[in-house]
DNA sequence: ATACGCTCCGTACTACGATACGGAGTCAAG
DNA sequence: CTTGACTCCGTATCGTAGTACGGAGCGTAT
């Protein structure tokens, strides 16, 4: 059995030991019974730290994460794929928001690296000036 | 000249009074001078708040609107493209990122569907635990 | 002229996800 | 048996973008 301490923990998983201390704090990982005074880890708590950035990576909140890991014991995959349904909408508009954002960027910079008079377009479109 | 109270600034712009105040402490609008102990507001402030929404939904972050209102006035088209091209990859990175965990959820949510039996795939995929 | 609402200002608090700090205790090597 | 690295724990701080609160002053309508 792989004893680790919280460093080699954090380490191990890529996260750093205050983080650990922040996701016990928040109720993402228990702490574990210490035997003597240095509490030890072991594999699981590293598949724990792994489940967690994982589901970050795909935008869920820790707040969210938190409700993930408790269903990992409960196994209602129903709750599940709602978590995930409403994620993959939230990922949606995130994404056309991101699109929009992109198509005006682009557009003011072609425009305002080939003008050559007048005020920036890019400045002038925020401040909803006239561009032309 | 349409002078303006601060309530009726922030409801013409469409943020609260308590923001204003703030953009205020941050440097992004300047606090008039008070003929009298109530200051009064005009178009250009109602333009600058525009101009902060506005970039906002492009995504830059209120330092970065700082700065780009520091060369509305100093004109510096190039540093603005910079920013605009910065800003442009950042929304190119955070697309990629969120298309990818928009694939790996809509993939998992499919599998968990339709599957039956074991685990939950999307609950074991952030796991790390074997997928079948 | 007084009541009511708005303004001014500082300070504090929210949410999110960490990160830092300081002191006391522990553990293994030299 | 001491040194140095690490752990534990609570509390504080960071950064981002606000929101809330409370007291004092001002301005206008009745």
């Amino acid at each position: 059995m792989p004893s680790l301490t919280i460093a080699r923990l954090a380490t191990t998983a890529g996260v750093g030991v205050e983080t650990v201390r922040f996701y016990q704090r928040k109720g993402l990982m228990a702490v574990p019974a210490s035997s003597g005074a240095v509490r030890h880890y072991d594999e699981t708590d590293v598949q724990r730290l792994r489940f967690i950035r994982a589901a970050q990576r795909a935008g869920f909140s820790l707040k969210e994460i938190a409700e993930l890991l408790a269903l990992d014991a409960s196994d209602d995959r129903a709750r599940v794929q709602a978590l995930t349904r409403t994620r993959l909408a939230a990922l949606d508009a995130e994404m056309a928001e991101l699109a929009a954002a992109k198509a005006m960027l682009a557009g003011l910079l072609a425009e305002c690296t080939s003008g050559k008079a007048g005020p920036c377009p890019i400045i002038a479109t925020f401040t909803g000036k006239a561009c032309h």
